[in-house]
DNA sequence: GGTGCCATGTAACGAGTTACATGATTGG
DNA sequence: CCAATCATGTAACTCGTTACATGGCACC
């Protein structure tokens, strides 16, 4: 569905290769729009081929040669006329959900531990996003930049939900 | 990856028809796992031929016959080794921070827009939500309901850190 | 000599969506 | 007469994952 716009968004602040935008998206977009380099690479060829991407291939001596792709009027026009679309709910599917939900099946101790797992998982996420919010605050930031920290503040905010929910949830868990 | 799981996870509860699990679906459930009835029915014929699943047809007069689902032992079995397995990160994937992140593209009144309508949204869900745990709140609950209320605090936490995490964004956004 | 980075993909499969199809009963 | 509820599905498609494939350079 949107990982053409989401890749239409990189490359509409920059020009760049499938190979940066997998990096990319390991990083910060790809926190909230994961995707493969595969899939990336499919994405691309597919926006090319319907207008909204160009490319020019840039030989290398070094290093293998690559496509630098850049987007179209015709792309730029798309992307802004679907920011303009309805924007549907996020749909939030979790197995975590679906395993708390089947809890009784199982020992206690099983579901406790689960859910350690999980915490211990979101700790170091959380703990991501911090480190990278550390590098916004304290300057003078451009709007794309403050647009950035926001999106990582949705992380952060989302992470601390995370862990006073699990801890309701334990303390319940843990009188079974 | 788990509607598969999912639906063992309600059918252990209680055997069911298709159409149950996707009104069902559409309700508590359906709020971290939707799913089209057409997705439903494909996966229990799967899990029907794979052995984790048995049904009984039944005929009925002034309504069209149905297939009442049941868990067999080799389901349940699955199910419990699933839980036990490690539970990835749920990945958010978000058009909203797309958009954000693609913000300077249109004028400042267009992305506001966006949020509001957002904004809308998710209270509306949050009502839902809230209504939802107004039936459990009160009572001595057993643990299955204590459970189900327990996901539907996910639901409420998730849903007030959104709209905090939107008062931080539109305030900036008014600026530009 | 092994690992990791750079850089591109193909092929097969699984998961999910959209559109289409059927048909009786109940209630306003 | 129209809409909703009950109840089941098929077909075509898109989106995403997993596995496989290639190959040179730099660094330890």
């Amino acid at each position: 569905m949107s990982l053409k716009h989401a890749i239409l968004a990189s490359l509409s602040k920059k020009p760049q290769t499938g190979y940066d935008l997998s990096r990319q998206i390991s990083g910060s977009i790809g926190f909230y729009w994961p995707a493969s380099h595969q899939q990336i690479y499919k994405e691309l060829a597919a926006l090319e081929k319907c207008g909204w991407l160009g490319f020019k291939e840039v030989r290398q001596d070094e290093k293998p040669d690559k496509k630098i792709y850049r987007v179209t009027r015709e792309g730029l026009a798309e992307l802004k006329s679907w920011i303009e679309e309805e924007t549907e709910l996020a749909a939030s599917k979790d197995a975590l959900l679906i395993k708390l939900f089947a809890a009784q099946l199982v020992k206690p101790e099983i579901i406790l531990a689960v859910f350690e797992e999980q915490r211990k998982k979101r700790e170091a996420r959380l703990k991501k996003y911090l480190e990278i919010e550390s590098h916004y605050t304290g300057k003078k930031l451009g709007v794309d930049a403050k647009l950035e920290h926001l999106s990582v503040r949705r992380g952060i905010l989302y992470e601390r939900a995370w862990a006073k929910w699990a801890e309701e949830t334990v303390e319940f868990l843990r009188t079974l």
